[in-house]
DNA sequence: GTACAAGGTGGGAACGTTCCCACAAAACGG
DNA sequence: CCGTTTTGTGGGAACGTTCCCACCTTGTAC
């Protein structure tokens, strides 16, 4: 069908063994043999088959991301998508291909698959089921996981500091004269959202200010529609609490309670200051621009990536946690004069 | 290493040809034979090794998203990530894995990638050089091109209806009121911003309105920056011209002239409508929410799919080009009344 | 009782590589 | 000039499947 290397080498008149070495660059190759060899395969355009080659070497040289999200499509989310597009690139670096699934309906399905097609390891990102985790580690693969919340140790982890982020947003608020913060926190079994609360909390109360479990509420899930509805059932109770800024665990978070209030005609910032998390494309998009956290995808995609490798190729002794720096990002949605 | 064929045949006294019987349900086997085997695959939780079947069947049962973008990563694109997780999604369900790919710098490296991997078949997105498909023509896999640009026919294509939209989107304007129309045309290379400014245009010019080349500005890539970019140096010629409704031939460019109008304070709709296309997820997050017209992303992915796996499959001869209808969801920034 | 189909099984080639090994010729040191 | 290294080559096993084929046992029809 498709060419082989036995084609390739019966138009050099040498035998597959010298086609195999001239390919690899490893063993004696005489000049001749070795110009001839590569001069045929330029002009067939061969291609080395990378499943026979998998079969021997029983690497292939494949990676799987999975990504388990039951609320959202997961490779255009405005989160999620940056991380895996850093990850695409880095791997494309390594000589790594990426297969990408999605699951939303939890099973292991995905995983199934990932493990038919021999995957060399797995990128796990959010939050994963523990039986799904349960699962992986039966089988001998490599894997890490991105984002993710669990309770397991052992697990190796790529994550953002994100109780630093939150002290970073309260600090930045504080810092700014706001002293009546309202904030709505996305699901708190979550790592991430637990701890960006966390740190807000933390950061404010060591400065005189805690902050009352009536100024939180929790949104069930951290997407915009979440955060739009838990702002229009607060509101009222917002309006009476004299707030001057909102944090969002999130951007989306934010989105959806900076809808409300551009509904309820309350101008930001000069009313209302409001602070999200993630720092996704459209933060810059919208008017007035929202401040933000920035999460670094780009290193956690490429760290993920190098980690997994080292794992594959058995290298050194890990570190079980690896963090990201998060970065305030100041915009329109804090601004003070204007 | 990993459990094989041979050693669950071992286990249950049979041959691995018994075996091989047994998973694949074809041919004879006893009764015993097969609950037996059955019980030790479940018991050993043995996965059939998809690359050493791939050697055989000449099959991978895995496809290659390709996407080429200069100016925005790719997987976390706001319209292109829709489309990549409908493929997804579809693709599980017919047993395939993906391969997702990006390649910035126009290379044919992701391209020789999938071909090494032996992919079944190949989906191309958006505007792939002529050189990259060019060289895909060389090898002999299926491929086809979801929402491309080429002068190449003879590939198979999924495309939204982007003239009927662009007619979609003037007809409601139009039937709005408006008479004065500003326009932001995204490049007019790509296929689709050309047949939305066209569409837009004809239909306006049959209800007698010509839109003169002075109410047309083109930024030169589809990005908020560059709408933002745009509509800043035009404004005050957009302000002379007494225009009541601006059309963006994307929603993020649709944004960026937003941005512009919300920073002098132009109310949107009361002042002027605006209306993008795409209906990306942010269109419904801003306030105003954008007035766009939907492209079925989902159809797209799921039709790009559906198709390819007919090509690989040989199957019946096909239509050279798929268009999905595109829809006009109204939202606030062309609401009338309020 | 013979023939022949149906049910059930196992051996082995093949898929396209890599890599080990055997071998041969040339180069080189004493 | 002989032994040993260096350079170069090709054959063949192995990787884990599938699938063809040969074979063996029953059952059944005549």
């Amino acid at each position: 069908m498709s060419l082989t290397i036995k084609e390739i080498a019966a138009r050099a008149g040498v035998s597959k063994s010298t086609v195999s070495r001239v390919i690899s660059g490893k063993g004696y190759t005489s000049p001749e043999a070795r110009d001839k060899v590569q001069q045929i395969i330029e002009e067939l355009q061969y291609k080395p088959n990378a499943v026979a080659r998998a079969m021997v070497s029983q690497r292939t040289n494949n990676i799987g991301v999975l990504i388990y999200r039951r609320d959202h499509p997961v490779v255009s989310h405005p989160f999620y998508g940056k991380i895996v597009d850093a990850i695409l690139a880095t791997a494309a670096g390594m000589n790594y291909s990426v297969f990408v699934t999605t699951d939303h309906d939890m099973s292991l399905r995905s995983a199934d698959f990932m493990m038919e097609k021999r995957v060399d390891g797995l990128i796990l990102i959010s939050r994963l089921q523990q039986n799904v985790i349960d699962y992986i580690k039966n089988f001998h693969v490599p894997y890490l996981m991105v984002n993710g919340s669990t309770d397991d140790d052992g697990i190796i982890q790529i994550v953002n500091r994100d109780e630093e982020g939150g002290r970073k947003a309260a600090q930045h608020l504080y810092g700014l004269g706001h002293r009546r913060y309202f904030v709505l926190a996305g699901p708190q079994a979550h790592r991430s959202h637990f701890l960006r609360l966390k740190g807000f909390r933390c950061q404010l109360a060591s400065r005189g200010i805690p902050i009352a479990d009536e100024s939180v509420v929790y949104p069930s899930a951290s997407t915009f529609e979440e955060g739009f509805n838990m702002m229009r059932r607060h509101y009222e109770h917002f309006r009476a609490g004299g707030y001057t800024a909102v944090f969002a665990t999130n951007d989306t978070i934010a989105l959806g309670a900076m809808k409300v209030l551009a509904e309820r005609s309350v101008l930001v910032p000069e009313q209302v200051a409001v602070m999200g998390f993630d720092d996704i494309e459209f933060a810059t998009m919208l008017t007035p621009s929202l401040t933000t956290i920035r999460v670094n995808t780009e290193e956690m995609g490429r760290q993920a990536v190098t980690m997994l490798d080292r794992l594959i190729r058995q290298d050194v002794p890990q570190a079980k946690l690896i963090e990201v720096e998060p970065k305030l990002i100041v915009r329109q949605s804090t601004a003070t004069n204007n």
